[in-house]
DNA sequence: GTCCTCTTCC
DNA sequence: GGAAGAGGAC
C-alpha cells in the first residue's frame, strides 16, 4: 500500500518534464525513504538518478518498497492535468498494476484523479559509485542553461574547465569557436547570482553538449546547478530539489585519444 | 589591427538581425573613420548602407583599413551569445583571417570570446549618387513598421505619396484596396509621436511591399525612420542609429508604364 | 511540418 | 506589459 501526499505538486511535474526527453519508461521505485527513479538515457550514453525524500510530503505511506514501471510520456500527460498549485496525492495498492493520481484544487472545489497503468520494465539498477570530485562547481541554474544553448549553436561539444579562478566552457565549429567564462562568486548581492568553485585540482573534460542541454530542461527546478568532475570519470550535473531532493544526471567525458567522430561512450 | 569596445553592444545584434535576412554574406568593412557594411541584398534588387561612426565606441582603434567578409547567419548567431546588457570588444588582426567578439558582463562576472572565421566576397563597392529629395516623411518607426505589415497582408506594392498634408499608403489586392494616410504633426506631446514632412514638391512611387517589410526589421534600432523620394529614384528608408550612425536601405521604385507582373527593378 | 500558445526574459 | 523563444497541437 502506497499514498503519497504532496502539496506542492507541480514539482513532480517538473521532474518528469526534465527526464521525459531522456528516458521513455522507467521503474519508479517506492521505499519508505521516498520515491525514486535511476536509469540511462534511451541511447545507454547518460544517467539519470532522482531521488525525492518522504519527508518532503505532507503524507507519506509505504508498506514495502515497490518498483513502479511506467511510461514517463502518459505520465507527463497525466501531471499535465493538474493545476500548478493542485495538491497531488499518489496511491497504489502493492499487488495493483496501475497508480492512481489524484489531484485537488488549492480551494478544494474541483477534484481528478488519474489511473495510469503501469508496465514490466527491465531495470538495471546501476550503483553509482560515490566519487571524491576534484571540482564542484555551483553555478545559476539560467545562467548555466543559457551557456549550453548558446554554445550548441557553434559546437557539438565543450570542453568544461575549472579551476580555482572560475569555469570555462568552450567549443568550436564551422562557425568559429567560442569561450565563455564564469568567475567564483562568492558576494553577489543576491544569492540567485552566486557561483561557488570548490577544487581540490583544476580539471577539464570534455562533453557532449547535446546531453547537457538536455539536461538543462531540469533548470525550473532549482535556483542552482552543480557540476562535479573528476578526470576521466562522469561529470555529475545536479539539480537540488528545494528540501526535498534531487535530480541528478551523469554524463561520461568524451576521452580525447577516440575521438575520431566515433561519438558517445557510455558511462 | 583593429579593436573597438562598445558599452551599447546589442546595437550590434540589432544591426545584423535587420541585414541577415536580405544578405546571407557581406564585407564590414573597417576604418578609422568606424564600420560600414554595404551591400546589395541576395536578389540583387535592394541596396543596404550600414555605418557605425568610430566616435560611437568606448575605445577605437583602427590602424589601417580592412574589409572583413562575413556569414551574416554565423555572425548573428555569435551575437546572439551576448547578453542584451554585455558590453561588446571586437578584435582583429590586419593579416588574421578571424575576428573576436568579447562580451562582458556587465557585473564582471562573465566574460566570453567568439572567433568567426572571416572568408573572401566579392564586393560590388556601388557609389549612392548624393540625391537631393523631393519628399522626406519622418514618422514613428513603429508606426510605419505595422503600416508595411498590415498592407502587405492585402497586395504587394505599394504606393507612397507624400504631399504637405500627409503620407499616404495605398495597396490592392484579391481582398479589395487600402489606404492609410498619416498626417504631418510636429506638435505632438511626445516627440516619438511626431510626423515631419519636408516637401519640395508631391511625389507618388510605387514599391514592392516584401522589401520594404524585410527594411522594416530594422524598427529596434531607432525610433523614427526616414523616407526620401524623388521621382522615378530609389526610395532611401534610413533608420538612425542614436548617436552612432544609420542603417539605409534603397529601393528603385516600380515604374507604371512597364508593370506587367515584370516585378523588380534593380536601384 | 507549420501554426499557435505558453512561458520567459527584457 | 510586450516580444521573442520554446513547447505543444493539429
Amino acid at each position: 500500500m502506497l499514498e503519497a501526499r504532496l502539496v506542492q505538486g507541480s514539482m513532480l511535474r517538473k521532474v518528469v518534464d526534465a527526464v521525459k526527453d531522456l528516458v521513455s519508461d522507467a521503474n519508479i521505485d517506492v521505499s519508505s525513504s521516498g520515491f525514486s527513479l535511476q536509469a540511462m538515457d534511451t541511447s545507454h550514453v547518460s544517467l539519470i538518478a532522482m531521488h525525492l525524500r518522504a519527508d518532503a510530503f505532507e503524507h507519506f505511506r509505504c508498506d514495502r518498497p515497490m518498483s513502479m514501471g511506467m511510461s514517463l510520456a502518459n505520465l507527463a500527460k497525466v501531471l499535465k492535468c493538474a493545476g500548478s498549485d493542485d495538491i497531488v496525492t499518489l496511491k497504489a495498492n502493492d499487488d495493483g498494476d496501475t497508480v492512481t493520481f489524484m489531484f485537488e484544487s488549492p480551494k478544494e472545489d474541483r477534484v481528478s484523479d488519474f489511473e495510469l497503468k503501469l508496465m514490466d520494465i527491465d531495470s538495471e539498477h546501476l550503483g553509482i559509485p560515490d566519487t571524491d570530485y576534484c571540482a564542484t562547481v555551483t553555478m545559476p541554474a539560467g545562467e548555466y542553461a543559457r551557456i549550453c544553448k548558446d554554445l550548441s549553436s557553434i559546437g557539438d561539444t565543450v570542453v568544461i574547465s575549472a579551476t580555482k579562478d572560475g569555469v570555462k566552457f568552450t567549443t568550436s565549429g564551422d562557425v568559429g569557436t567560442a569561450n565563455v567564462t564564469v568567475r567564483q562568486n562568492t558576494t553577489a548581492d543576491k544569492k540567485e547570482d552566486q557561483t561557488i568553485i570548490d577544487l581540490k585540482e583544476p580539471v577539464a573534460l570534455t562533453f557532449a553538449l547535446r546531453y547537457l542541454t538536455s539536461f538543462a530542461k531540469a533548470t525550473p527546478l532549482a535556483t542552482h546547478v552543480t557540476l562535479s568532475m573528476t578526470r576521466e570519470l562522469p561529470v555529475m550535473v545536479e539539480y537540488a530539489i528545494q528540501d526535498m531532493g534531487h535530480l541528478r544526471f551523469y554524463l561520461a567525458p568524451k576521452i580525447e585519444d577516440e575521438d575520431m567522430e566515433g561519438e558517445d561512450e557510455a558511462p
